[in-house]
DNA sequence: ACGTATAGTTGAAAATGTCAACGATTGAAG
DNA sequence: CTTCAATCGTTGACATTTTCAACTATACGT
């Protein structure tokens, strides 16, 4: 057997289980697309030494909507140690700034640099390329229904 | 203040992020989703002493299609060597077998024992359940082409 | 028959996740 | 004003998960 053909057996291999009836399993699917888009994204990012998490927390931090540390902890489902280890590291590399809160000085507001900003645009481009890739399948009609399902979904959106 | 307005704004607080940029990234969402999705299908499947993994192991064990540890690590995204711990956790519990590949003798079918099957017919009727609670925004529909959209992506269904 | 590649297994190392404590600060109650 | 419980960020311990490099047994092209 030629090593063309081996990759092709082993392709077609892969797919043999799609008939599982897990596939039909909504989390399962979600489960997975996310294991495949993960590794995608931080291919992405790694030429920014940033991984999917670090890049969220700088995505909000660039929001200006000043999020605390304990805000950014609860969106991302994340407990808050391991938001201190991520900005302590985006902090270190003068990529985000904390400042105590206005009203509550306990609070940590985690904001990007203006260097943080730079960076920023450059990885979201690499991202939006990277996800391009993850979601081929779809055209931009179906991306946009998907986005829209997902959001309803967590949020109720309209 | 009272506790139940303390609850009131930290719920408002949680949703305050919601307006940020990253919330438009089709891979974020995903991944958030997945991150709730995840929580409540392991406390509906803890009953069972199962979890996502050995779960997802089991269902993939009495689908019938006699799948090889490899088979099921490239499906399920995961390293050979976490398919090994799950199966022999399973095995050990008399909820699948590992038998010699009937071609390949270094390959493992595993499939589900009747006591499997049996746990696993209870099982994926929490999930189904802890799942709708999940997917309480969307009716009916909506989960279906959800579901329809996500399997595209990854397998390019019609 | 030989050499290369693959399936499963093992174990070690790195990364992540979970949890409980602590100081600083807040806000409510007396 | 003082007290008291609760919350924010932080630290460090511990468990779980991921990743990777060997190793044995088997398969397969040449």
């Amino acid at each position: 057997m030629t090593l063309e053909a081996q990759d092709e057996q082993r392709a077609a291999v892969k797919d043999r289980l799609v008939g599982a009836p897990i596939t039909q399993n909504v989390g399962f699917l979600l489960a997975k697309l996310h294991a495949v888009g993960s590794i995608v994204n931080n291919r992405a990012l790694a030429e920014f030494h940033l991984k999917e998490r670090s890049y969220s927390v700088l995505m909000l931090a660039a929001s200006g909507l000043e999020p605390t540390q304990r805000e950014m902890a609860d969106f991302l489902s994340l407990d808050p140690s391991q938001i201190v280890t991520l900005v302590d590291e985006l902090e270190k590399r003068k990529l985000v700034a904390r400042a105590p809160g206005k009203q509550d000085r306990r609070a940590r507001i985690v904001t990007a640099t203006s260097k943080g900003k730079e960076l920023l645009a450059q990885a979201a481009i690499a991202v939006q390329r990277a996800e391009a890739d993850v979601f081929a399948a779809l055209d931009q009609d179906e991306t946009g229904r998907l986005t829209a399902l997902l959001r309803k979904a967590l949020w109720g959106d309209a």
